[in-house]
DNA sequence: CGACTCGTTGATGTTTATCAATGATTGTGG
DNA sequence: CCACAATCATTGATAAACATCAACGAGTCG
């Protein structure tokens, strides 16, 4: 049922070719990706590393969504990335896993064994290249993040999620319809609490406010529609004008 | 009085020659990047740009500390990076810069025209890769930030912040004295404050409290004594032991 | 059907922010 | 040199935001 090892599949017809930190490398490059990569599958819920654990691989997400976060002893949890499609995981150079990795959808790795991938970084700076491209841009969104978690108020961390997520849809050709943009919440209330920083009962509550208001609709549980995007960016408290919308 | 510009200095004697952007650079690098350098100074307080000005250089910081931060209108401010000796300043490829960099004490930079630097990046992986590392670093570094604004309460994240400068003050080989370790805090109430997510007030009751509890010593309102790093350890509310003390 | 997960909502409690006063220190101009 | 302003820090009183504890509804799986 679980880890269904997926065949073989062509770079060529792959869906995060162009965005992925193989989105530089030429045709002889790629084949020699091709020749370390594995895919590898996990279900909605599923642990894919714990922290401290050895990891001997490195992977690009190819459909789905993954979780990265810390647990603090009492439970306390913080969720500190979000791994969508073309995302990077795993360090060249470390192995063992500082956090706890978790498959939030269902999910497909291109998972590479990390020595073969760190001989060849040292000799295709393609991948370096686009590998450090990646990290500042998950830098930039580490400190938008960081705003949020340290200065936001709950309405406005729900508010900013909304946004980012729709953002995401719409960066991908997706989710524009008549009545406004939509799309699917990949999180379960908790996983959002633990994205924000707040308590699952103060994000249902104020996903709740934000409803009553008018500023999202709800299909369902997941289903999300966005009636109008200024409106909600608004609500986030972000500058609407001159600042550079990551 | 300020933007005093430092006469040229050689890169063998730089203090910062071993850990920055240069680290891996061979004779030859260096002499080329030291075509395109120059060093320059501000005073504690300064602002060296604003968020959304253009940004015609890149830098190392040589001595002092310097902080990014991200403002929102009505005041709410974040700070999202604290930049030590030998800490990287811009983003290779991008011209407008979207935080706010602040002098927090005096500092000096060591700062290289973007334009070249650029170029010279294609040609020299030395850079990259060792820039790659150190963004990896950071990236660590926000994720564990990231917790402490998430996740932990007001003395926490004070006990946090002592635990990460003893720790930094520790790693020059400074600051341990017979009766524990200290060191200067670089930050005044405000700026801790929008660093880990609260209100000067809060910040100044916590330490307080810290006090009266025998956690820290103050020597005047700068110098801070740690007696028992164990017992401050066991105050930030992380794990004490197995986990990776990045 | 019963157990389980996920989500919503209410009542109450705790933490931290806000507003306000004051002390200590430093720099400035008369 | 002193009076004054300015900055930084501390502490108290009160208010607001969010967490905690608790009950319950809807959907799903065995």
């Amino acid at each position: 049922m679980s880890d269904v090892i997926f065949d073989h599949k062509e770079c060529g017809s792959c869906p995060i070719r162009h965005r992925a930190v193989c989105a530089r490398c030429e045709t002889d490059e790629l084949e020699e990706l091709d020749a370390i990569k594995y895919y590898r599958s996990y279900e909605a819920g599923q642990p894919i590393v714990w922290s401290g654990d050895r990891m001997d691989f490195v992977a690009s997400v190819v459909t789905g969504v993954a979780s990265l976060s810390q647990a603090m002893e009492d439970g306390r949890t913080q969720m500190v990335g979000l791994l969508l499609p073309s995302d990077f995981l795993g360090r060249p150079g470390r192995d063992v896993a500082p956090y706890d990795v978790i498959a939030v959808s269902n999910l497909t790795l291109c998972c590479f064994r990390r020595k073969p991938f760190e001989q060849m970084m040292i000799r295709t700076p393609h991948i370096g290249q686009r590998l450090l491209e990646m990290t500042l841009d998950e830098l930039d969104a580490a400190r938008e993040w960081m705003l949020i978690l340290g200065r936001k108020t709950a309405r406005e961390k729900i508010a900013s999620l909304m946004a980012i997520l729709a953002r995401r849809e719409a960066s991908l050709g997706l989710g524009s319809t008549e009545n406004g943009m939509s799309f699917e919440l990949p999180l379960t209330r908790e996983a959002m609490a633990d994205y924000l920083g707040l308590t699952l009962e103060t994000v249902s509550r104020q996903i709740s406010a934000l409803k009553r208001d008018g500023v999202i609709t709800l299909e369902g549980k997941r289903k999300v529609l966005i009636p109008d995007f200024d409106r909600l960016q608004i609500e986030t408290g972000d500058d609407t004008d001159g600042g550079l919308m990551v």
